[in-house]
DNA sequence: GTCTATAGTGGGATAGAC
DNA sequence: GTCTATCCCACTATAGAC
């Protein structure tokens, strides 16, 4: 996790203030200043740990993609039933994305702030995940258990979509746990919004 | 359409220009330089037409929440059968997105860019579309034809994840037309992934 | 590792001629 | 309705002392 950099108290906190700015007055509205500001330093004094604004931005994209992967991976690893790995993947995305939610939200929404060649790692990044979700939704569909009538992809970007975006209104201190989030959204994705879906896979 | 205010040549192309840069850059780091550009004349000649280059934003968002409330409420006009009135609705709201995507795409990722009065106008306009949508879906579950065991609240929620984040990766050019990505949209939402839902409401 | 001071740039918006 | 010229401001980043 801390390898290739010195990660100092400042230096810590240095993401965790930036990604809570970021998402809550976007990347190109935020200033130095105003991160300084939340950790009780002088803009200058950034400097001495990052070499510009931008780098702030990529590395929280960064670490909110790897952090998805590695917890998602690590979900399904060793799951062998199809529709048991799709709820295990819901769970754990939610799970990451809230525990994380500044950079997540900063990460889907600020790609187009970065320089040409950082918004490729990012995208490849990215692609990687999608990859990972469509390979679990493909395994599932293969075996029988999903639709074949609507291709892979959109039955992959249809949970990306319902993944990815409740984070714009999820509230942690809100009634709804994570937990039972994932469970809403499981049932509702496999079994659908009608009737005679009441109950579907839901625990 | 055109009442209360004068839409010249210059002035009816602004909003589209400046939707399509915003979109692209993100309204922060859009010049009022480069909105001028495209016009072919100079920022200075974009003071005529407007105040601030807020005012852009905050039409753009009006403009695009208008026009998606009153296309999806004339589609489900007259239409009585409660799940017709969902596929209704959602294709109307593909199809007025698509319509209109630069405009949409904004208002969905800027909002945090205008000025507390404002945003606060915008956000009534989005609270009156998820009303419309909500009562919709609570409309077919107390006719029986939608599931109980999930708060209308959030098959809502689900659906607007559904519908406008589409937004971010369709490509018009692509191989899939709106009413068809519509079409996959309401089968899925309605009949769940699940192989048993097969050419669920599918037409 | 933090500070003060400032360089250097580019932004939104205005004045006033045409 | 568009132009040139310019004001005023805030920003990122750097220099160099401590």
């Amino acid at each position: 996790m801390e390898t290739g950099s010195v990660r100092t108290s400042t230096g810590g906190r240095l993401l965790d203030a930036a990604a809570k700015l970021f998402w809550n007055k976007g990347y190109a509205s935020t200033t130095t200043r105003e991160i300084a500001e939340i950790l009780g330093v002088r803009k200058a004094s950034l400097y001495h740990h990052i070499a510009s604004k931008e780098d702030l931005l990529f590395e929280i994209s960064v670490s909110s993609l790897e952090r998805i992967i590695g917890e998602t991976q690590a979900a399904i690893a060793g799951v062998d039933d199809p529709l048991e790995r799709v709820r295990m993947l819901v769970h754990a995305h939610v799970a990451s994305m809230i525990a994380d939610q500044n950079k997540h939200s900063v990460m889907l929404t600020e790609l187009r702030a970065l320089s040409p060649a950082r918004r490729t790692q990012i995208v490849t990044l990215r692609d990687e995940y999608e990859q990972l979700v469509a390979s679990v939704l493909d395994g599932a569909r293969k075996a029988g258990a999903l639709r074949a009538d609507i291709p892979v992809k959109y039955l992959s970007l249809s949970l990306l979509n319902l993944l990815n975006w409740s984070i714009f209104w999820f509230q942690l201190d809100g009634e709804l746990s994570p937990d039972r989030w994932a469970d809403y959204l499981t049932s509702l994705y496999l079994g659908g919004a009608q009737k005679s879906a009441e109950g579907a896979v839901l625990r």
